[in-house]
DNA sequence: AGCTGTATGTACCGATCGGTAACATTGTCA
DNA sequence: TGACAATGTTACCGATCGGTACATACAGCT
């Protein structure tokens, strides 16, 4: 109802019917929440309110919708990420540990489903699936990014402080899922604080 | 073809019948490598060699059928857990990294599909699934046991490195099968030392 | 008004899902 | 030989799966 063109470009071109984003936005909840397996395409159309073609001419397939969510969670993950690392501008430790912080925080919310990349990649072990592609790419750069960030801190052994750190927030990830509040993931800032601190460093 | 009935027990009581055991045996390759909801009882009764009813005579449901190879997989876990344990008595420190040792190498094998109980809590979000209730149980008794050890190695606060030691462990499982071979799953052991070595302890 | 293009909805497809009923066959032991 | 337990065979169920052909509504433009 009511015209919804009054933000979002005077030009007459709308990229992105609004039913698109309607999809868009059950589809990230529903696969967030209960998993992408679980989740059938008419479950979907029937919660957005609209009819299953609508979802056809948006996304070539269920594949590619999962692809679509996951890619949306994938920028808003670094968006959190880049927060974290802009709130302390040359201190990678103060960085990851302000990451790890709100990551271990978020882990305690009842609504907690872990991360969506990993869940996803355990839901589709076939390497060629769309899903799993971007939560493959998504790591791998999450496992640069902490290696060059314990690089920074100036740990002898870098790769293996990043991987150790790499190893904690995916535990978390899960084990906040798992375990749901109270549970390990608590703790996952205090012991990178710990093993950030334990690893050795070349100016000592 | 030719009797199996060589082995196992001379007693006319030859408790679950070969079938059941077929499929246990054949769902529990298929769930571990492509996951529960992947698999249809139909393919797992195909590739058994067995008909359908013969599923439903010895478990029933699929759940349950989940559940059962959940609860052998259990078991097995603990005798790999307890080896490592009775490796090195009175020794929790020497306990884990052994256990963590074989752990991480178990992980760099091309086959190597994660820990069948978290991924089936990745599967199954509902907590009262009945593969959920497995792994649930499961993942909390190792928690118990984990906290225990940190307390045979005197930590202050045991029950933090119990849970980095925790989180250390998800993260090797699920990274081991996200990254395959050279992931950070690899340096799981080293991290957990540098993490027990680095949690302060009263005697010192 | 009339045309045109875009967005959406109705109704349907074959395949597969988990699960079952009824009955035939086999092998073992007494 | 007869009885019994285990297994196989066949055929089926309703529900749901992912996906699509086709009709309709509605805007802007002339």
């Amino acid at each position: 109802m009511a015209r919804n063109s009054k933000i979002e470009g005077q030009a007459g071109k709308d990229r992105q019917p609004a039913a698109a984003k309607r999809i868009l936005d059950v589809a990230r909840d529903l696969f967030y929440r209960q998993g992408i397996r679980a989740i059938g395409v008419d479950e979907i159309v029937r919660t957005a309110g609209v009819a299953k073609p609508s979802l056809y001419r948006a996304f070539s397939s269920k594949d590619e919708l999962a692809a679509s969510y996951l890619r949306q969670y994938d920028r808003e993950f670094w968006e959190r990420f880049d927060e974290a690392v802009a709130a302390h501008p040359g201190d990678p430790r103060a960085q990851i540990l302000a990451f790890l912080t709100r990551a271990g925080q978020r882990t305690q919310a009842p609504s907690y489903r872990g991360c969506g990349m990993t869940n996803a990649a355990v839901e589709y072990p076939q390497a060629d699936h769309p899903a799993r592609r971007v939560s493959e790419d998504n790591k791998r750069e999450l496992r640069r990014r902490l290696r060059e960030m314990a690089r920074g801190m100036g740990a002898d052994d870098a790769d293996t402080l990043g991987d150790g750190l790499l190893l904690l927030i995916e535990g978390a990830y899960i084990s906040g899922q798992l375990f749901g509040a109270g549970g390990p993931a608590r703790s996952v800032a205090r012991n990178a604080e710990l093993l950030i601190d334990a690893s050795p460093k070349a100016g000592s």
